[in-house]
DNA sequence: AAATTGACGATTGTTGACAATCGTCAATTT
DNA sequence: AAATTGACGATTGTCAACAATCGTCAATTT
């Protein structure tokens, strides 16, 4: 998401500041009262201003919510890219980390607190596009990393995006918020395993 | 789901088969006015009986959601079996027209009415344990083709049931009704890059 | 006696009036 | 003039009275 500065300011971060301030006031009452039951005006008296400055600043409430959930999800990626970054380690440790990092901050995160869990849950029914921005980054690190290791000889895939789509297609029942919560006491391979059958996988394409 | 008699009958299968009759109205009237919907009474005066008559059969309208969902997914069931069946078509070639049966099927009946995507819904969040037990079905049917692949030596796995529940989860994108719903204009593998995929895993583990 | 009924209490969904929140904007402050 | 305000219409959520449905059971029919 484009920090975009809504008017030019006299102080070079005055706005961009404020901006970041609300975002931040937002992503703490979230997680406390839940994203329904935090009002802009909560959000704003907390800064001491009036609920309708904070439009000034993001034009919806649900725009405030991309916002939180655009930086939630830039965290991930952000951790993702520094796995993917190592490029003295082999590739098919980092996809393991990789895929434990996923899922262990998918957990955490969506899983974890029910608030959040809300959050998710009202991004995924009414702002598909973070999330599928989101999705497409995940996608970018993990090609990257299939064609780092296919460069190297250590996998043998045709296609790296087909690949990395593939392996993020198969670990989806350890990322996608309702499907780790749905088969939280479901009979499955774990985490462990998928990831050793998937390298198999890589490897012998 | 063990088909239970409430009561002795005279008759052989009259008890059975009005149980049957109930079962077969109840499937229709899901399908065409959605679950809640229709109710019991509903059901009873399609057959011109009471509405308390048909608790002799069934004990709750959740029960006989269940029946109709088993009978769906048991249904389901029964092609795939009739798949993994043919013992003289290499296991290869059975994954392949396993997964895309199970793609198909998934597809047409949850994803294509909104009615049946209601039922699937309702069952999926009062009456786990049919999912259960038909996700623990497939695992089984998997694990047979998965298992008679490795003897003839098209496979090469471990643990035949671990490589059937990789397998299995790795393809839920092309399962599960919320995410078939949720991926339907998602760039995804498709499903005959996915199998591919699969299959190079089960070829080289 | 077994099967069936239909009325009934308990629970669950629906409606509609009311309250809260969202997002706008002319007026005010800095 | 730019930033901020707080009141306001429009939309959305809440709650309570009401209606419908679920599931039971004593009475009735076969």
């Amino acid at each position: 998401m484009t920090m975009q500065t809504p008017t030019r300011d006299t102080t070079a971060s005055a706005g961009s500041d404020l901006r970041c301030r609300i975002l931040a006031i937002a992503e703490r009452l979230f997680r406390d009262m839940g994203y329904r039951k935090t009002t802009v005006a909560d959000i704003a008296s907390v800064l001491r201003m009036s609920p309708g400055n904070v439009y000034r600043f993001f034009p919806s409430k649900k725009a405030l919510n991309e916002a939180v959930a655009d930086r939630l999800l830039g965290d991930i990626e952000a951790e993702l890219e520094r796995i993917v970054a190592q490029a003295d380690v082999p590739a098919a440790e980092r996809l393991r980390t990789f895929v434990a990092a996923l899922h262990r901050m998918s957990e955490q995160q969506f899983t974890a607190n029910r608030r959040m869990h809300e959050m998710v849950e009202v991004a995924m029914a009414e702002s598909w596009e973070v999330i599928h921005r989101h999705i497409e980054g995940v996608d970018r690190l993990l090609c990257r990393l299939v064609a780092e290791g296919a460069q190297s000889g250590e996998f043998a895939v045709e296609d790296p995006m087909v690949a990395a789509r593939c392996v993020h297609a198969a670990i989806v029942r350890f990322c996608h918020p309702a499907l780790i919560a749905q088969c939280a006491d479901e009979a499955g391979p774990t985490l462990e395993q998928m990831t050793a059958f998937l390298l198999a996988g890589l490897r012998a394409a």
